[in-house]
DNA sequence: ATCAGATATCACCGAGCAGTGACATACGCA
DNA sequence: TGCGTATGTCACTGCTCGGTGATATCTGAT
């Protein structure tokens, strides 16, 4: 904008950007980059304010603090995330209880591979609860969850399985083989890195789910 | 500063405990809970000091800092790791491949369940990896791995199937089942606290595991 | 009995952290 | 034009942390 014109007596006169909004999604900006790299170890107020470019008292004065901030970004990534699910939600719906979970567990696949903060999330609420995950955690959730049963529809469940314990498993394998991917680039021995890699384990998820509820 | 001389004889000679061994394993034990408690984030020298009742020099003297104590703990986990697998090996050896991957997560599932430690271990590798948790990770792997080996014997894989892939995500979810359950009690909406829900859960894996290898 | 070394504790340092009060500057409105 | 307020920065407190040097105390060999 302006060159910063030297005072006389103080030289410190650098370009202030005295817009708020601009400000606040710099400081948003800044604290979710921090989060999708290191995760909540260095997601502090000293290290977003520097990271920001600006004073810590910002994040005081406009999110009032860590956990405003964090319920900003809660649901900033819960609304990206509702796009995201949209998109997947377009193709035409599943016709069997067994293509329902395979859709799902493909689709939650793709999506924690392409969102490296809902993984950072995600393992820093199993290794190290605090209100700060809790509080973005909640956001995700409830709009997963949503999702979910609206892919579902009005399918009937098969009879004589636990669908709610083989699911939950299915999708625990799905969370953990995304965030062990972006932890080690593998799994268990197989690599998680190159798109051929994806391939292979999402060929291997759908006959497991398939064959899962072969009957 | 001015001369604080006090007295001659200073009164502190609160019974100093004088056994260097016990004093270590006093150290290893308090570190060991804190870690199972609260897993790395309160893993510091402060903390374990604190709660070993001792001065924070003598985790430098007698471990050389916190590195050489996550090494001393690594190698007690994957010592009390070995007896257990031992114990879950003693068993019949398994028939086919199939039962040979349903030992391994079953035998897994229960191993992890029972022990905290490895599940935060675990679980601070995928949010927050640092050199203490990977000190801490390559003894556990190392056993794991010889005894997965050990309890395959010589059963030839199916054919026509990727088993590595299969595996690689049988064994996430069940990584992944513990540390939910020991973060949540829960897993996507499976309770998983009492023995009648880890029974419900068993069940269910077992089922998704033979339907998987099932011809 | 003495003395070297092992054992244990304390006091302190520099660094980083969260949080707060005070100040400097620019904008908008009367 | 002047004033109130929004915006931005700085300096400071009080805390915890990891790390180190100095000191006190006990043990055992000589």
């Amino acid at each position: 904008m302006e060159t910063p014109i030297e005072a006389e007596d103080h030289v410190k006169a650098p370009v202030r950007q005295r817009d708020r909004v601009a400000r606040a999604q710099t400081i948003v900006t800044a604290a979710k980059g921090i989060l999708s790299e290191s995760g909540f170890a260095d997601f502090g107020i000293n290290s977003i304010a520097r990271r920001a470019g600006c004073d810590k008292q910002l994040i005081y004065r406009y999110f009032d603090g860590l956990e405003g901030l964090a319920d900003v970004i809660g649901t900033e990534i819960a609304d990206e995330l509702s796009i995201e699910l949209e998109s997947l939600t377009r193709q035409e719906p599943p016709k069997t209880y067994s293509e329902w979970v395979e859709r799902l567990a493909v689709g939650l696949l793709m999506l924690f591979r392409s969102n490296q903060i809902i993984q950072k999330i995600a393992a820093w609420e199993l290794a190290s609860p605090s209100t700060l995950t809790s509080i973005m955690a909640a956001a995700r959730a409830k709009r997963l969850t949503s999702w979910m049963v609206g892919l579902r529809g009005d399918l009937k469940q098969p009879e004589g399985l636990d669908v709610g314990a083989l699911n939950a498993i299915i999708i625990g394998a799905v969370q953990h083989l995304a965030m062990s991917a972006s932890a080690f680039g593998s799994q268990a021995g197989m690599a998680l890195s190159s798109d051929a890699d994806w391939q292979r384990a999402e060929a291997a998820l759908v006959y497991l789910v398939r064959q899962t509820y072969r009957p």
